[in-house]
DNA sequence: GGCATATTATTTGTATGCAAACAATATGGT
DNA sequence: ACCATATTGTTTGCATACAAATAATATGCC
């Protein structure tokens, strides 16, 4: 078997391309694509749990807590003490953030209808259950 | 449409939970993952050129250059001087890199068959498919 | 109430990953 | 030979990404 066969490889080549192609997109907003998927996760539900917002980015939460201090400094999101839990903190969008709402949502559903038009319907279900196959397996005796 | 639909996030959210998958087998070896790739293109051709070597493994030149300080640090390739252009530098193993190269390759095949046997036949060249597609494809106008 | 345990976010340290700029060297046209 | 241009590898600066350790706070059990 050669090495470009392997999926691992692939999945890793694809994904950095899709993101150098949306990092490109993002250029006349100086967002980077984390930035941006971030914010996406934050305009369907605001005011969340950095705990909660690094499962549904599926990051660790000390990734997080560095891509948050930067998008703090850019006056994207700002962190609030949870009323209830003293160790929590929520994540809250500032209005600069709010303004960029439309635009960004517009920009990423054309960029997702752009990669999804490459595939066929046949082909796109197949990626659902490739993920879904892989996102639950556990891999426990390889 | 939601967050986690996107085709983009969701690559890149299962380009990295098969690399630390992959770098959990390769704890013992204190290796990381794009090390291991890098080892394995190297396993199929030595002494290629640091440009090459970029262009197999898809990645930037300068991401080549830290990756490769480090192998080299660790005793896993050297840098030798091209005969004929004296810009260029060739990668070679080390005896301890060829060593490894059955446990390696093995490691390899497994972990890839481990892979691809959560999919069936069909899912596999379909995945195929739509990877050849997304990696030719230069999105001009989105 | 008191304490072992878990959870929350952060810090530290290391390793990618890329864009832009750079120095050294090749190459091609004249 | 000369010079504009391209190529090669590196450097710098920045932004992820995660493991392991940490401090502060909750929670559950007795």
């Amino acid at each position: 078997m050669l090495f470009r066969d392997c999926l691992c490889f692939q999945v890793n080549r694809i994904a950095r391309k899709m993101t150098r192609i949306i990092q490109e997109l993002l250029a006349p907003y100086r967002l980077t694509t984390t930035q941006f998927f971030l914010l996406t996760a934050l305009y369907e539900e605001d005011g969340v749990l950095i705990s909660t917002l690094a499962r549904k980015v599926a990051l660790d939460r000390a990734t997080l807590t560095g891509l948050l201090d930067r998008m703090e400094r850019d006056d994207l999101i700002a962190r609030r003490p949870d009323a209830g839990d003293r160790r929590a903190i929520r994540i809250h969008l500032t209005q600069k953030a709010e303004g960029l709402r439309e635009e960004l949502t517009d920009l990423y559903h054309r960029n997702n209808s752009s990669f999804l038009s490459l595939l066929t319907q046949e082909e796109r279900n197949l990626f659902e259950t490739a993920v879904a196959k892989l996102e639950t397996a556990d891999f426990k005796e390889i």
